[in-house]
DNA sequence: ATATGTGCAAATCCTTTGCATAGAA
DNA sequence: TTCTATGCAAAGGATTTGCACATAT
Protein backbone atom coordinates (compact mmCIF):
# COMPACT_ATOMS: atom_id res chain seq x y z
CA UNK A 1 0.00 0.00 0.00
CA UNK A 2 1.86 2.98 -1.00
CA UNK A 3 -0.06 5.21 1.19
CA UNK A 4 0.81 3.14 4.24
CA UNK A 5 4.62 3.96 3.52
CA UNK A 6 4.06 7.71 3.21
CA UNK A 7 2.07 7.99 6.15
CA UNK A 8 4.24 5.97 8.26
CA UNK A 9 7.44 7.84 7.51
CA UNK A 10 5.26 10.78 7.65
CA UNK A 11 4.61 9.99 10.94
CA UNK A 12 8.06 8.57 12.12
CA UNK A 13 9.40 12.71 10.95
CA UNK A 14 7.23 13.34 13.68
CA UNK A 15 8.12 11.00 15.96
CA UNK A 16 4.86 9.04 15.74
CA UNK A 17 4.01 5.30 15.27
CA UNK A 18 2.45 3.78 12.80
CA UNK A 19 0.09 2.08 14.89
CA UNK A 20 -2.99 -0.16 13.81
CA UNK A 21 -4.85 2.33 14.38
CA UNK A 22 -3.20 5.41 12.74
CA UNK A 23 -2.72 3.66 9.52
CA UNK A 24 -6.56 2.11 9.40
CA UNK A 25 -7.77 5.76 9.75
CA UNK A 26 -5.69 6.71 7.17
CA UNK A 27 -6.77 4.32 4.12
CA UNK A 28 -10.33 5.40 4.99
CA UNK A 29 -9.54 9.62 5.25
CA UNK A 30 -6.94 9.16 2.26
CA UNK A 31 -9.25 6.58 0.19
CA UNK A 32 -10.32 9.52 -1.79
CA UNK A 33 -10.98 13.70 -1.59
CA UNK A 34 -13.42 14.06 1.25
CA UNK A 35 -14.33 16.42 3.94
CA UNK A 36 -14.85 14.71 6.99
CA UNK A 37 -16.00 15.32 10.96
CA UNK A 38 -14.68 13.71 13.17
CA UNK A 39 -18.06 12.10 14.41
CA UNK A 40 -18.12 10.87 10.66
CA UNK A 41 -14.43 9.40 10.79
CA UNK A 42 -15.67 7.68 13.55
CA UNK A 43 -18.99 6.37 12.27
CA UNK A 44 -17.11 5.31 9.00
CA UNK A 45 -14.67 3.62 10.85
CA UNK A 46 -16.84 1.72 12.51
CA UNK A 47 -18.91 0.62 9.36
CA UNK A 48 -15.39 -0.50 8.20
CA UNK A 49 -14.92 -2.70 11.34
CA UNK A 50 -11.92 -0.59 12.50
CA UNK A 51 -11.54 -0.93 16.33
CA UNK A 52 -10.94 2.66 17.12
CA UNK A 53 -12.02 4.67 19.89
CA UNK A 54 -13.34 8.05 19.87
CA UNK A 55 -10.50 9.78 21.86
CA UNK A 56 -8.08 8.40 19.37
CA UNK A 57 -9.72 9.62 16.09
CA UNK A 58 -9.43 12.79 17.67
CA UNK A 59 -6.00 12.32 18.80
CA UNK A 60 -4.89 10.58 15.53
CA UNK A 61 -7.27 13.33 13.29
CA UNK A 62 -5.23 16.10 15.37
CA UNK A 63 -1.83 14.31 14.48
CA UNK A 64 -2.30 13.91 10.94
CA UNK A 65 -2.93 18.08 10.83
CA UNK A 66 0.31 18.35 12.72
CA UNK A 67 2.18 16.52 10.44
CA UNK A 68 0.75 18.12 6.89
CA UNK A 69 -1.74 15.33 6.09
CA UNK A 70 -5.20 17.12 6.75
CA UNK A 71 -5.96 20.41 6.53
CA UNK A 72 -8.11 21.76 9.29
CA UNK A 73 -11.24 23.31 8.12
CA UNK A 74 -13.08 25.55 10.41
CA UNK A 75 -16.18 26.76 8.85
CA UNK A 76 -18.74 25.26 10.29
CA UNK A 77 -19.93 26.74 13.41
CA UNK A 78 -20.60 23.26 15.23
CA UNK A 79 -17.46 21.36 14.17
CA UNK A 80 -14.23 21.03 12.43
CA UNK A 81 -13.90 19.46 9.54
CA UNK A 82 -10.67 17.93 7.96
CA UNK A 83 -9.46 17.84 4.44
CA UNK A 84 -7.98 15.18 2.64
CA UNK A 85 -6.87 17.27 0.63
CA UNK A 86 -3.66 18.75 1.22
CA UNK A 87 -2.75 20.90 -1.21
CA UNK A 88 -3.59 24.70 -2.17
CA UNK A 89 -7.38 24.61 -3.18
CA UNK A 90 -10.48 26.66 -2.28
CA UNK A 91 -14.36 25.52 -1.36
CA UNK A 92 -17.71 26.12 -1.97
CA UNK A 93 -19.51 26.21 0.95
CA UNK A 94 -23.10 25.12 1.14
CA UNK A 95 -24.53 27.67 4.08
CA UNK A 96 -27.99 25.40 4.32
CA UNK A 97 -26.53 21.75 4.00
CA UNK A 98 -22.81 22.26 5.12
CA UNK A 99 -21.23 20.73 2.43
CA UNK A 100 -18.03 21.81 0.65
CA UNK A 101 -16.64 21.12 -2.37
CA UNK A 102 -13.07 21.39 -3.73
CA UNK A 103 -12.04 24.10 -6.21
CA UNK A 104 -8.89 24.09 -7.58
CA UNK A 105 -6.21 26.31 -6.97
CA UNK A 106 -5.68 27.11 -10.55
CA UNK A 107 -8.54 28.42 -11.70
CA UNK A 108 -8.95 31.47 -9.21
CA UNK A 109 -6.34 34.01 -9.58
CA UNK A 110 -5.82 37.34 -7.65
CA UNK A 111 -5.08 40.78 -7.66
CA UNK A 112 -4.62 43.50 -5.51
CA UNK A 113 -3.94 41.31 -2.47
CA UNK A 114 -2.26 43.41 0.59
CA UNK A 115 1.02 42.23 1.56
CA UNK A 116 0.51 40.49 5.14
CA UNK A 117 1.07 42.89 8.08
CA UNK A 118 4.36 44.12 9.34
CA UNK A 119 5.93 41.15 11.31
CA UNK A 120 4.21 38.35 10.35
CA UNK A 121 4.17 35.94 7.08
CA UNK A 122 1.61 34.42 4.70
CA UNK A 123 0.66 31.19 5.37
CA UNK A 124 -1.94 30.19 2.76
CA UNK A 125 -4.99 31.75 1.36
CA UNK A 126 -8.18 30.41 1.66
CA UNK A 127 -11.59 31.48 -1.03
CA UNK A 128 -14.27 30.38 0.63
CA UNK A 129 -17.98 31.23 -1.96
CA UNK A 130 -20.49 30.74 0.22
CA UNK A 131 -23.66 29.58 -1.78
CA UNK A 132 -26.90 28.74 -0.42
CA UNK A 133 -30.06 26.53 -2.22
CA UNK A 134 -32.04 28.27 -4.56
CA UNK A 135 -35.48 28.02 -3.56
CA UNK B 1 -28.27 58.77 18.19
CA UNK B 2 -28.35 57.84 14.89
CA UNK B 3 -27.41 54.76 15.48
CA UNK B 4 -30.08 53.64 17.90
CA UNK B 5 -32.51 54.89 14.70
CA UNK B 6 -31.19 52.45 12.16
CA UNK B 7 -31.02 49.95 14.63
CA UNK B 8 -34.60 50.23 15.99
CA UNK B 9 -36.06 50.13 12.35
CA UNK B 10 -33.90 47.03 11.46
CA UNK B 11 -35.08 45.48 14.47
CA UNK B 12 -38.87 46.49 13.88
CA UNK B 13 -38.48 45.19 10.44
CA UNK B 14 -37.86 41.77 12.19
CA UNK B 15 -40.40 41.50 14.59
CA UNK B 16 -37.70 42.48 17.47
CA UNK B 17 -38.15 45.29 20.16
CA UNK B 18 -35.84 47.68 20.40
CA UNK B 19 -35.03 47.08 24.43
CA UNK B 20 -32.65 49.08 26.59
CA UNK B 21 -30.18 46.16 26.16
CA UNK B 22 -30.12 45.56 22.51
CA UNK B 23 -29.96 49.26 21.95
CA UNK B 24 -26.94 49.57 24.24
CA UNK B 25 -25.14 46.69 22.65
CA UNK B 26 -25.94 47.84 19.12
CA UNK B 27 -24.24 51.18 20.49
CA UNK B 28 -20.85 49.12 21.78
CA UNK B 29 -20.86 46.79 19.15
CA UNK B 30 -20.92 48.95 16.09
CA UNK B 31 -18.86 52.26 17.83
CA UNK B 32 -15.98 51.01 15.18
CA UNK B 33 -15.10 48.29 12.35
CA UNK B 34 -14.34 45.12 14.94
CA UNK B 35 -14.39 41.75 15.52
CA UNK B 36 -15.70 40.29 18.91
CA UNK B 37 -16.59 36.91 20.50
CA UNK B 38 -19.87 37.34 22.56
CA UNK B 39 -17.23 36.80 25.82
CA UNK B 40 -15.31 39.87 24.63
CA UNK B 41 -18.95 41.56 24.16
CA UNK B 42 -19.87 40.58 27.37
CA UNK B 43 -16.84 41.65 29.45
CA UNK B 44 -16.78 45.01 27.04
CA UNK B 45 -20.23 45.36 28.21
CA UNK B 46 -19.84 44.84 32.16
CA UNK B 47 -16.39 47.59 32.15
CA UNK B 48 -18.88 50.11 30.13
CA UNK B 49 -21.42 49.21 32.77
CA UNK B 50 -24.22 47.89 30.91
CA UNK B 51 -26.49 45.37 32.72
CA UNK B 52 -27.03 43.06 30.85
CA UNK B 53 -26.37 38.75 31.09
CA UNK B 54 -24.66 35.91 29.25
CA UNK B 55 -27.87 34.41 28.01
CA UNK B 56 -29.01 37.98 26.32
CA UNK B 57 -25.69 38.82 24.96
CA UNK B 58 -25.84 35.25 22.64
CA UNK B 59 -29.67 35.84 22.00
CA UNK B 60 -28.46 39.61 20.89
CA UNK B 61 -25.63 38.92 19.19
CA UNK B 62 -27.73 36.14 16.74
CA UNK B 63 -30.61 38.23 16.66
CA UNK B 64 -28.28 41.16 14.89
CA UNK B 65 -27.00 38.69 12.60
CA UNK B 66 -30.61 37.39 11.51
CA UNK B 67 -31.19 41.35 11.01
CA UNK B 68 -28.00 41.35 8.52
CA UNK B 69 -26.39 44.21 10.98
CA UNK B 70 -23.18 41.83 11.96
CA UNK B 71 -21.50 39.20 10.18
CA UNK B 72 -20.92 35.93 12.01
CA UNK B 73 -17.05 35.08 11.55
CA UNK B 74 -16.11 31.55 12.04
CA UNK B 75 -12.48 30.72 11.71
CA UNK B 76 -11.44 30.16 15.52
CA UNK B 77 -11.99 26.72 16.44
CA UNK B 78 -12.62 27.74 20.13
CA UNK B 79 -15.25 30.62 19.52
CA UNK B 80 -17.28 32.80 17.13
CA UNK B 81 -16.51 36.09 15.82
CA UNK B 82 -18.78 38.97 15.12
CA UNK B 83 -17.67 41.54 12.40
CA UNK B 84 -19.27 44.76 12.84
CA UNK B 85 -18.58 45.57 8.97
CA UNK B 86 -20.59 43.72 7.28
CA UNK B 87 -20.55 45.16 3.49
CA UNK B 88 -18.51 42.93 1.90
CA UNK B 89 -14.45 42.40 2.57
CA UNK B 90 -12.08 40.47 3.00
CA UNK B 91 -9.38 39.13 6.04
CA UNK B 92 -5.85 38.61 7.44
CA UNK B 93 -6.08 36.03 9.72
CA UNK B 94 -3.07 35.76 12.36
CA UNK B 95 -3.39 32.11 13.08
CA UNK B 96 -0.80 32.84 16.34
CA UNK B 97 -2.68 35.27 17.76
CA UNK B 98 -6.49 34.87 16.27
CA UNK B 99 -6.15 38.45 15.41
CA UNK B 100 -8.10 39.42 12.34
CA UNK B 101 -7.58 42.40 9.95
CA UNK B 102 -10.13 43.87 7.63
CA UNK B 103 -9.43 44.04 3.94
CA UNK B 104 -10.89 46.37 1.40
CA UNK B 105 -13.16 44.05 -0.89
CA UNK B 106 -12.69 46.59 -3.44
CA UNK B 107 -8.57 46.23 -3.21
CA UNK B 108 -9.12 42.26 -3.82
CA UNK B 109 -10.19 41.22 -7.75
CA UNK B 110 -10.45 38.04 -8.92
CA UNK B 111 -10.68 36.13 -12.04
CA UNK B 112 -11.72 32.32 -13.04
CA UNK B 113 -13.96 31.64 -10.06
CA UNK B 114 -16.27 28.86 -11.17
CA UNK B 115 -20.26 28.97 -11.04
CA UNK B 116 -21.94 27.84 -7.75
CA UNK B 117 -22.93 24.21 -8.10
CA UNK B 118 -26.11 23.26 -9.71
CA UNK B 119 -29.25 24.38 -7.68
CA UNK B 120 -27.00 26.93 -5.55
CA UNK B 121 -26.57 30.23 -5.80
CA UNK B 122 -23.83 32.89 -4.79
CA UNK B 123 -24.49 33.96 -1.16
CA UNK B 124 -20.36 35.60 -1.31
CA UNK B 125 -17.20 35.19 -0.92
CA UNK B 126 -14.52 35.11 1.97
CA UNK B 127 -10.94 35.51 1.24
CA UNK B 128 -9.41 34.95 4.38
CA UNK B 129 -5.92 35.10 4.47
CA UNK B 130 -3.79 33.25 6.89
CA UNK B 131 -0.71 34.61 8.50
CA UNK B 132 1.80 33.81 10.79
CA UNK B 133 3.93 35.61 13.36
CA UNK B 134 7.57 35.82 11.80
CA UNK B 135 9.37 34.22 14.70
C1' DA C 1 -53.00 43.77 28.92
C1' DT C 2 -50.16 40.83 26.37
C1' DA C 3 -46.66 39.34 23.81
C1' DT C 4 -41.55 39.53 24.14
C1' DG C 5 -37.22 39.87 26.29
C1' DT C 6 -34.08 39.04 30.19
C1' DG C 7 -31.47 36.51 33.55
C1' DC C 8 -30.06 32.60 35.91
C1' DA C 9 -28.72 27.98 36.08
C1' DA C 10 -28.82 23.75 34.07
C1' DA C 11 -28.35 21.23 29.82
C1' DT C 12 -25.94 20.25 25.34
C1' DC C 13 -22.55 19.15 22.24
C1' DC C 14 -17.85 18.94 20.45
C1' DT C 15 -13.38 18.21 21.96
C1' DT C 16 -9.79 17.30 25.35
C1' DT C 17 -7.84 14.98 29.34
C1' DG C 18 -6.48 11.64 33.19
C1' DC C 19 -5.36 7.34 34.06
C1' DA C 20 -4.93 2.32 33.67
C1' DT C 21 -4.06 -1.10 30.14
C1' DA C 22 -2.17 -2.60 25.63
C1' DG C 23 1.18 -2.24 21.95
C1' DA C 24 5.47 -0.97 19.37
C1' DA C 25 10.60 -0.83 19.27
C1' DT D 1 11.92 -3.35 29.04
C1' DT D 2 10.47 1.27 28.14
C1' DC D 3 8.21 4.71 25.86
C1' DT D 4 4.01 5.71 23.42
C1' DA D 5 -0.76 4.89 22.09
C1' DT D 6 -5.43 3.42 23.13
C1' DG D 7 -9.85 3.42 25.42
C1' DC D 8 -13.02 4.74 28.66
C1' DA D 9 -15.31 7.99 31.32
C1' DA D 10 -15.14 12.32 33.18
C1' DA D 11 -13.89 17.18 32.54
C1' DG D 12 -13.90 21.48 29.91
C1' DG D 13 -15.61 25.31 27.37
C1' DA D 14 -18.67 27.74 24.15
C1' DT D 15 -23.41 28.13 23.18
C1' DT D 16 -28.33 27.12 23.95
C1' DT D 17 -32.46 26.34 26.61
C1' DG D 18 -36.30 26.27 30.24
C1' DC D 19 -38.69 28.93 33.06
C1' DA D 20 -40.00 32.74 36.28
C1' DC D 21 -39.82 37.62 36.35
C1' DA D 22 -39.46 42.12 34.05
C1' DT D 23 -40.38 45.20 30.17
C1' DA D 24 -42.05 47.33 25.71
C1' DT D 25 -46.16 48.76 23.10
Amino acid sequence: MEHQDTIANRLARHGAKPTTQRLQLAELVFARPQHLSAEQVLKAARVQGIRVSKATVYNTLNLFVECGLLRELVVDRDRVYYDSTVHAHHHFYNVDTGEMIDIPAESVSFAGVPAAPAGTEQDGVDVIIRVRNRD
